[in-house]
Formats: C-alpha cells, sequence, structure tokens
DNA sequence: CCTTACTGACAC
DNA sequence: TGTCAGTAAGGA
C-alpha cells in the first residue's frame, strides 16, 4: 500500500502520512509536486517528498489527501534542493521553508498558471459588413476589435468607450471571439542591448572577465568604491550570459529596489526585465515568477525572497549591497539571502558575485581565506575624487537643534556656491524623547523598557519600537509640573531648526513619516534633481540607493551612535553607513566633503575609517574579531524567547540550557553565553530573554542545535513561551 | 450570568 | 502555529 509522505506548512518539525486521493495515478507522481490535504480541521498544500510503501502511523488515522495540485513540481530541483538545504541549516521547519520558497498563490493552492486575461478579438473573416446599419453600437465595437488583432481586454473596451455587454451579441453572430493571452517569448533575433555599453577602465574590465572567465561555479566579492562603476561591471557580465542565452537574478536590498537602479537595466537591454518588489498583487508576483521560471524573463530583480525564484536557463546571481542586512530575514524562516545564494550558484554551478563598496567582515573573512575570489574597483570614473573627511569636534560646542556653528556655516557657505547639502541623521520624528524639567521624568512607553519618541506633524508621543501612539500629555505624570522639554533632535527638529536658520533655500525633510504617500520619493528625488541649492536631511533612506550629483556637502550629526553599541557588529554598522552616506556627495565634476559631528574625535577606529579607508578598517576589526573568538571567526546561533511574565522566558532559556549540558549526546566544543534578558528587555508587553550558543566547529553547533529544537518540541513549557533559533543572527538584539 | 483569559491537546 | 474545548477568574 503507498503513502504520500508530505512536508506541511506548519511549525511542527516532522512529515505527515497520507493516503493517495481517489484515482490518483501513482506513476505519474513527482516529488515536489504539491498535494491538497486535510489537516486537522482545515485545508492546507503540502509538498510531496516521496511515495512510500511504509508509515509509521496507525493506518487507521489515516486521511486521504484532497487532490495533487500539480503534474510537475513548480519549484525545480535545485530549488527544493536548496529549501531543504536551508530549512535544515536555518533550524525551520522543513514544510514551512518549502512553502516559503514558492508565491503566496502556490502556497495557497492556486494553479502554477499565468493569470487567465481573457482577451477579445474580432473573428476570423469578421466584417463590419456583417452588422445592420441600425446596430451601430455593435459596429464601434468590431471596429475597436478589428484596430486590435492582437487582442483586448475589456477593461481596455471600456476605457475605448465601448459596450462590453455587447461583446455577448457579437459573440452569439460568431463575429467575435474571446481567449487566454499567454506571455511570450520574445523573439531572439533581436540585439539584446538597448543602449552601447560603457567603455570599461582596466580594473574594471579585469573584473568582467574574471566573472565570465570560466563555467560552473565561483563566488566573487566585487569591492568597488562608491563611483568605481561596479553597476557598469554587473551589467557587462550579465550581457555576456545573456548572448549565451542566460537568464540573471539580481538581489538587492529592500530600500535599494529603486526606480533609478531598474531603470538603468531596462534602458541597456532590449529584453524581459522583471522586478520582483513589494507593492506587486500576489498575481503579479505569481507571473513575472512564472515568466522566470519558463527563461521568458530574462533578468530577474528583486529582494531577498527573489533567491527563491525559479530560471530555466539560470546564468549567474548578483547580490548588490552583500553587506546588507535586510538579506537576512529577521523573523520566522531566518535565512540570509546572500548566503544562500552562494549556496544556489553552488547548486546550479554557476558564478554568483557580491557587489559593495563596504564588504561584510563575514564576506571579507570568506575573501582572504580564498573561498570567495576578491575582486576590487579602486578607481573612480571619470575625474571623481573621493570625498574629503572631517570630523568635527563637538565637545563643549553649544549645539542648536543638533547643529554646530562650525557646521552652519559650511552649510551656508555651500548654499551660497549654488549646491547642494545633504544632513543625515538617523533619527526619525521631532526629539526621541519628552523630559519633565523639574523632577526629571520621561515618556516611557508603557508597553517597553523605551521612551516614546515625540513628533510634531502630527502632535503625538510614538513608540518606535511596538508602534503604540498616544497623545502628549500637558502635565508631568510625576511631579505635575507643565514644565516638559523635547530632548535631542530628530530629522523633523532639525527640519525646523534649518527652515528658520536658511529661511531662502528649501528644506527637503526624506524619512518614512515623508515617503509614505505614493510616489512622495519620486516627487522629492524629482525635486532634488533639479539642481537648485537646498538641505536635504533625513534618515538611512537618504543613504541608499539614491545619487544626488548636485550634493557637494554631507554632515553627519550623530556619527557616534553605534560606536559603543553594545552588539559587537555595532562599529562595523557605523563604518559602512558613515561610507554609504559620504558615498552621496558628489560625483564627477564636483568634489564633496563630508562633515562628521562627534564627541570622539579622537577614536582611533574611526580615524582609521577616515584617514585610510574601509579596507584598513575592516583589518583591524577582522583582527579585533580574531582576538575576542566572535564571528566570523566562530559560529553563532541566537536562541530568542518571550513570555508575558518576567523572568518566564529567561527561566525556559536556563532550564534548556540545563537539559542539553546534561545530555550524554552534547558535542564538544559548543560555547554557551547566557541566557540573559535581552537588552531591552521588555517590547511589546512582552519580557524577552536570550542564550548564545558559539563554536568553532560548524558541525558541532549544528548538532546542538538539532538536539537543542528535539528538547524543546518535548517541553511543555516551550508553548507558555515565544521562541525562536537565530543561526548567523545579524544583530545580537 | 456572561465575557475574557488561560491551558492543554491535536494535527497524518 | 491554528483551532477548539474546557475551565477558571472576574466584573455588573
Amino acid at each position: 500500500m503507498p503513502y504520500l509522505r508530505l512536508a506541511i506548512p506548519s511549525p511542527l518539525r516532522r512529515l505527515f502520512d497520507y493516503l493517495p486521493p481517489a484515482q490518483c495515478d501513482l506513476t505519474e507522481l513527482k516529488p515536489g509536486v504539491r498535494v491538497l490535504v486535510p489537516f486537522g480541521r482545515r485545508e492546507v498544500t503540502g509538498i510531496l517528498l516521496e511515495v512510500t510503501e511504509t508509515t509509521e502511523v496507525p493506518v487507521n488515522k489515516l486521511k486521504p489527501a484532497i487532490s495533487i495540485l500539480d503534474q510537475q513540481p513548480p519549484l525545480p530541483e535545485t530549488l527544493l534542493k536548496l529549501a531543504r538545504w536551508a530549512g535544515n541549516y536555518y533550524q525551520h521547519p522543513l514544510g514551512d521553508a518549502l512553502s516559503q520558497a514558492l508565491p503566496v498563490l502556490l502556497r495557497k493552492g492556486e494553479p502554477c498558471e499565468y493569470a487567465h486575461q481573457h482577451l477579445w478579438r474580432a473573428a476570423k473573416d469578421a466584417s463590419i459588413d456583417a452588422l445592420g446599419r441600425s446596430a451601430a453600437r455593435q459596429r464601434e465595437l468590431l471596429q475597436l476589435l478589428l484596430d486590435h488583432p492582437q487582442g483586448i481586454s475589456t477593461d481596455a473596451i471600456r476605457a475605448e468607450g465601448g459596450q462590453t455587454p455587447l461583446l455577448k451579441k457579437l459573440e452569439e453572430k460568431q463575429l467575435a471571439e474571446s481567449f487566454i493571452h499567454k506571455p511570450d517569448h520574445q523573439s531572439h533575433n533581436n540585439n539584446p542591448l538597448h543602449e552601447a555599453p560603457l567603455t570599461l577602465n582596466q580594473e574594471q574590465q579585469k573584473a568582467v572577465d574574471s566573472i565570465i572567465d570560466k563555467s560552473g561555479f565561483a563566488a566573487h566579492l566585487l569591492q568597488g568604491v562608491t563611483g568605481s562603476g561596479k553597476t557598469e561591471v554587473y551589467l557587462q557580465a550579465i550581457e555576456h550570459f545573456i548572448r549565451a542565452g542566460k537568464q540573471a537574478l539580481i538581489l538587492v536590498p529592500e530600500i535599494g529596489l529603486t526606480p533609478q537602479t531598474v531603470a538603468r537595466f531596462k534602458a541597456r537591454f532590449n529584453l524581459q526585465v522583471v522586478v520582483l518588489h513589494s507593492n506587486l498583487t500576489d498575481r503579479q508576483r505569481l507571473d513575472a515568477w512564472l515568466q522566470a521560471k519558463e527563461g521568458i524573463a530574462r533578468i530577474i530583480i528583486g529582494t531577498r525572497s527573489a533567491i527563491f525564484t525559479p530560471m530555466l536557463h539560470p546564468g549567474v546571481i548578483f547580490i548588490d549591497e552583500e553587506h546588507d542586512t535586510s538579506f537576512k530575514q529577521q523573523e520566522g524562516f531566518r535565512y540570509s539571502a546572500r548566503d544562500l545564494a552562494v549556496m544556489r550558484a553552488n547548486y546550479e554551478k554557476i558564478p554568483v558575485v557580491m557587489g559593495t563598496a563596504t564588504p561584510s567582515i563575514e564576506s571579507l573573512h570568506n575573501a582572504k581565506q580564498g573561498r570567495y575570489n576578491w575582486l576590487k574597483l579602486n578607481q573612480r570614473a571619470g575625474n571623481a575624487r573621493p570625498p574629503q573627511f572631517e570630523l568635527l569636534d563637538i565637545k563643549q560646542l553649544p549645539l542648536q537643534d543638533g547643529l554646530s556653528t562650525p557646521l552652519l556655516q559650511q552649510i551656508r557657505s555651500h548654499l551660497e556656491q549654488g549646491t547642494q547639502v545633504l544632513i543625515f541623521l538617523n533619527r526619525r520624528g521631532f526629539a526621541p524623547t519628552l523630559m519633565c524639567h523639574d523632577c526629571g521624568w520621561l515618556a516611557d512607553c508603557r508597553r517597553c523598557d523605551a521612551h516614546m519618541t515625540l513628533h510634531r506633524k502630527p502632535f503625538h508621543l510614538h513608540c518606535h519600537h511596538c508602534d503604540s501612539q498616544r497623545p502628549v500629555p500637558t502635565q508631568c505624570d510625576s511631579c505635575g509640573s507643565t514644565e516638559l522639554k523635547p530632548v535631542g533632535a530628530g530629522t523633523e527638529r532639525t527640519e525646523e531648526a534649518l527652515k528658520k536658520l536658511f529661511p531662502k533655500f528649501p528644506i527637503i525633510r526624506v524619512d518614512r513619516d515623508t515617503t509614505q504617500r505614493k510616489h512622495a520619493m519620486q516627487q522629492i528625488m524629482d525635486r532634488v534633481h533639479q539642481g537648485n541649492p537646498c538641505i536635504l536631511v533625513g534618515t538611512q533612506m537618504l543613504a541608499k540607493g539614491h545619487h544626488f550629483p548636485k550634493v557637494t556637502l554631507v554632515a553627519i550629526l550623530n556619527a557616534d551612535s553605534g560606536l559603543f553599541s553594545a552588539d559587537f557588529r555595532g562599529m562595523e554598522r557605523t563604518a559602512q553607513l558613515i561610507l554609504q552616506v559620504a558615498g552621496r556627495a558628489g560625483r564627477a565634476e564636483h568634489p564633496g566633503k563630508v562633515v562628521m559631528q562627534t564627541h570622539h574625535a579622537d577614536h582611533p577606529v574611526i580615524n582609521s575609517l577616515v584617514n585610510e579607508g574601509y579596507e584598513a578598517f575592516a583589518d583591524q576589526e577582522l583582527n579585533q574579531r580574531h582576538g575576542a573568538q566572535l564571528p566570523p571567526l566562530i559560529h553563532c546561533a541566537m536562541l530568542r524567547a518571550e513570555a508575558n511574565h518576567q523572568g518566564r522566558a529567561e527561566r525556559f532559556l536556563a532550564n534548556l540550557r540545563n537539559m542539553l549540558q546534561e545530555d550524554i549526546l552534547q558535542p564538544d566544543g559548543i560555547q554557551w553565553l547566557g541566557p540573559l534578558p535581552s537588552p531591552m528587555e521588555k517590547r511589546a508587553g512582552q519580557f524577552r530573554a536570550q542564550l548564545v550558543l558559539q563554536s568553532a566547529n560548524r558541525k558541532a553547533l549544528h548538532l546542538q542545535l538539532q538536539s537543542l529544537t528535539r528538547i524543546i518540541d518535548a517541553d511543555p513549557e516551550s508553548r507558555k513561551v515565544r521562541w525562536s533559533i537565530d543561526v548567523d543572527p545579524v544583530d545580537m538584539f
């Protein structure tokens, strides 16, 4: 008796066996197809892993599957393998991992097909003369159809003023017919290029040559300073694979998926480029996914989850801004799309290129170890010069809403020269908090161990950690005083101050609050690109993805924040962010200047970054990690737990640690840190704790994690807390 | 008396 | 994790 062994999307770490549905040809069943099954009181779509002859489940408990949803597996074999590997590596339940590799509609059991877009066209030999003079409306409609021999949708007919109900009449008279539209391969005779490639300098040419050099797997770290023409290297390498009939997959950070980036690819290639961005509907996403799977889309650009996009003829994978942490999923299935890209390239036997101006310490380590081929672009295109840095020591200087007098002078002089100024500040809102001048009381969030941020427009207190909001109090909660003062400066406050200081110049604020509206960002960019002098004030949003050729001065207001972070990667993040922001200044014709306000102008690491560059900084950082036995020299996993009673999460973790250490199968060489309360213990009403496992030996760590999940699954206490395992965590909070 | 919160069991 | 059933707690 054969059984279907399925992976079911559920947190349960086991497989489920089902009886085949009625009238099912088992010989036609391929592993990887979706199967609709009853599961508890619900219906879910599972993925067939194998057809077996045995089952451990009492046969009377087995339910028959409802139906087989696919003839062919939606995911090609390499991707099934990749998702299985990832589920195992990141300790995520297999069924859920496989499910997350599929587009949402396929998870829901929709057919693996294009949208059935019904189009109408005139029937063969249909002629206007077949309709009487009196049927003017029908004649109009038929003429419209005759004008669109490729077919036209009912929406479009309506837009042209046609009467769609009359289509039925035409159909009855056999003058019109509807059909289902399918995307098609574009003809291959066309030149794949819209525009000519730029001329490469020697470094760029060498990089392109290395990437396209040999067939098969290779991992490249493409380290190129801002303005060195990394994108042109991508484009020309991609051109090579396109000409060989292959496809290219480009992963970009969430925030980097700007129209500017996409436009560059579309302008260069005369081919189907699909973009998997977050505002696609599920339907649009499935259509794009299918076009990639069938080889119709030749270039696929997308964020993290696009790593699971199938390709008929995989050619190359690019990870742009590989250091960006948005490639790591931060909840649920906590995979790293960058690391999976390397794995996938390996399975597909194709090259993968990780590009960035500021490599992650992990990738740098891999490059130094020879695991990645290290390509460097140090020359800037044209006559561009690197920006000039100034560490502005603001110890003892009076600050006006976060701005020092020497900085204001520089801002004024740049504006008067007719150029633009960019001011970077990593804090949204008006002020990080509100304080009582009389007793020192602070406006704290009730659900988090955090202060609430004061916002002016609209006027309210907002917790950036749990999103709770409340009106601004007029009196201190603690002493009743009305002397409540905003403390510190956010973008709103800096904007306001600058408006008063520079009334003649536009002040443009760019943060989550000003760019929520659709097209708001585009409007801002259009305005800035007109090139008139102005001041841009904003958060990280300014640092990524956008170019501002007219900006000659970049000011970083709180360069210190992050220098003394609890996270060992704080310094790395700070350095990357500083260079990223600095990279916005001055391109080609304008030299750029970067002013960093700091209380620690003599900080050795900042100085080495500014004076000797990123690589010198990164070398030091890597040495420190070596000395302190931190990643990437050792491997790390973080076990987090949260519960609604204080101490419960921590006790749960402590208990686990005890159970594991008593385990006789305990592998050697595992280090435990914690459990400890999280740096912000209470968040959104939950009390959180964490336990870190480290090992120089990845295998040992992995074995330990496996017994860990076994023990958690067997522990009834685990139902009372929310817990998660984060393998290779990117932040330690 | 009724709503709400919590707990435990179960999922082929 | 989603669902359901059972029960305990607490308010008007």
